[in-house]
DNA sequence: CCATTGTGTTAAAACGTTTGCATAATCCAT
DNA sequence: ATGGATTATGCAAACGTTTTAACACAATGG
């Protein structure tokens, strides 16, 4: 039989309301009751029953981050345990669960967010994917659930989010090659419906236009967060008469690509090709040469947006909004070289 | 308001406990009246409350992954996020939820689960460590909670889990070295008190046996899944006069680990080094070369950790117990050379 | 000494479900 | 018609908590 907290009260000789209060430290309660119903607690091992607790606070100490289907390729990126890793450990240093979700398909991510929603399942929701006209976006706010955004989100003003400031990281990224004497330089983008593609590729813009470089269209390519888009972007920057010296990257896993490949056909990098990418992932270490990445504090991102949302849910602050974390350049041998020799 | 049961009775003319058995399919309720609550249901929105569910069922829908401490380095390596991968898409197919656990320190493992388990959080856990003397599947068997370990353990006969057959992996994978002419051959191992460790030790070891080659004890290094350990057991057998001539690695970040050190130091895989690891992550087609590696499917793996132990918890069925993932050598350049020219 | 304030405790209602038991309605075979 | 099955539904208790309101009692202040 399960040990309830009837069973503490019987033992311990007062009523259950009693026992509850002990557990929450309600400042009314006598100092010996509370020893005698501790000791008593400890003694049979009774652990609350969050189910019944839940039931009557209506508040269930559970979070949950929410993947919606074109996420999937999340999985097969480091950045992804690492987000994971510094959320769960701020929920948990709160007593918060944290729970994964994913909807199967994208036609179900409306339904699959409504069930969690209204079943009471969780207090508030981390969602990983910013596009436009998100459609669960759209419902978290017209719940009023509580929530918050990793990136930023253009439609509503007053959502709550954790972000790079993806326009300036991606500035500095472009600037650091400008330094280094580059003068053509390329970007290989992420899905362009994302907001963070976006932020990446006017970052990228302003800082050539600042510095009066050509800012050539042939030299920006779409893809996704995968080795292979590196790879087929290679080919197709490679494949142009007119080529860039350096190359800005979307994402590590993409830069690995492209530095692969570029080692495949004969050239080597830094000597024909810079590049920098984001996210400052173990694969930039592991890449040769070791790739120059925006480092974006992806542990800080899931430690903060676990730590926003926790005091959202707890009503413990208004201040709820946009936090933007800090990035930090990271140079490695990929964009060391100060003449490019290559072209 | 939230809307709940009744209201739906309510609305239409039939009773709370009519609305519940519409929604578990019940047998015993007329078409008509079905049709008409579901109707309702969908009208006004409703979704049942997991929590009261919960209260009264005593079961939860949701399944927790486990986490020791001494897990974190997983998070450095894609094998977490495809085993999550294959466990959450399985348990969402059943309509279950994931949760992902952890303790913050060692020592308090036990009072983690116990916790977990005691407030009837979750009807499952899974169990990513198999450690000998495993205090955290101690308390679990003890207190006959339904759990899923993944790899195996020895202490106990009639525990549930899933597995690859290490030591067969580990065989195969070193038999392929020697079929390609090599008679020098070395093993770079995890942490000793893993089983896994251990289990690709023997395997190793047989097939050398059997092959009547020489077990060289200089050849042999331990340490964790982590690129470093793989640099400093390359460190430490390159530094040997008698050099083996191909490595078995227990794991494909500490193989990329030793290809990038030996790379640095001038020696090349495979010309004077053959190299094989074992998870076949996203990683062994990332390294130049490519690292020939054991799948040992890990996606598989986290989908029928997930499918068991829904089925243990729904008591369908009493074939429990060991369940081994069939495993596969994937051949890449790391290996293909056939006469080793190093020393 | 009475009224007030403060302290410690409890009884009972509520949270939103499920389910055993009872009952009402329907059916079929005599 | 009659009576037993069978089928469909409702009542009420239960699940294990929290919390409101009420109460008993002690301490305080005028």
């Amino acid at each position: 039989m399960t040990v309830t907290i009837k069973d503490v009260a019987r033992l311990a000789g007062v009523s259950p309301s009693t026992v509850s209060r002990v557990i929450s430290n309600h400042p009314r309660i006598s100092k010996a009751t509370a020893v005698k119903v501790r000791e008593i607690m400890e003694q049979i091992g009774y652990h609350p029953n969050v189910m019944a607790k839940s039931l009557v606070s209506k508040t269930t100490s559970t979070l949950a981050i929410f993947l919606p289907r074109p996420a999937e390729e999340l999985f097969l990126n480091l950045f992804f345990s690492e987000f994971i890793r510094g959320m769960v450990a701020r929920a948990s240093k709160s007593g918060y669960d944290m729970m994964i979700t994913s909807s199967t398909s994208e036609h179900d991510e409306v339904a699959a967010i409504t069930r969690l929603v209204r079943s009471k399942r969780v207090d508030g929701v981390i969602l990983m994917s910013s596009r436009r006209n998100d459609p669960v976006v759209h419902y978290l706010e017209e719940q009023q659930f509580p929530f918050i955004l990793i990136g930023r989100n253009e439609e509503y003003p007053d959502i709550m989010s954790v972000d790079n400031d993806n326009v300036q990281a991606s500035y500095d990224a472009t600037k650091h090659l400008i330094d280094r004497g580059h003068t053509r330089i390329g970007f290989v983008s992420g899905p362009p419906h994302l907001i963070m593609s976006k932020d990446r590729m006017k970052g990228y813009e302003k800082a050539l236009r600042e510095a009066n470089l050509p800012l050539n269209p042939q030299w920006i390519v779409e893809g996704e967060f995968l080795q292979e888009s590196g790879y087929r972007a290679m080919s197709l920057i490679m494949s142009l008469l007119d080529r860039p010296t350096a190359l800005v990257v979307i994402d590590d896993v993409v830069a690995f690509g492209i530095v692969r490949g570029l080692n495949e056909i004969g050239y080597s990098v830094p000597q024909n090709m810079s590049l920098i990418s984001f996210n400052n992932t173990a694969l930039t270490e592991l890449s040769s040469p070791p790739i120059s990445s925006v480092d974006i504090s992806i542990y800080q991102l899931g430690y903060l947006a676990s730590q926003n949302l926790i005091q959202a849910v707890k009503g413990e602050s208004k201040e709820r909004y946009r936090m933007i974390v800090p990035h930090r350049l990271v140079v490695r041998d990929s964009s060391s070289n100060t003449i490019p020799t290559g072209s």
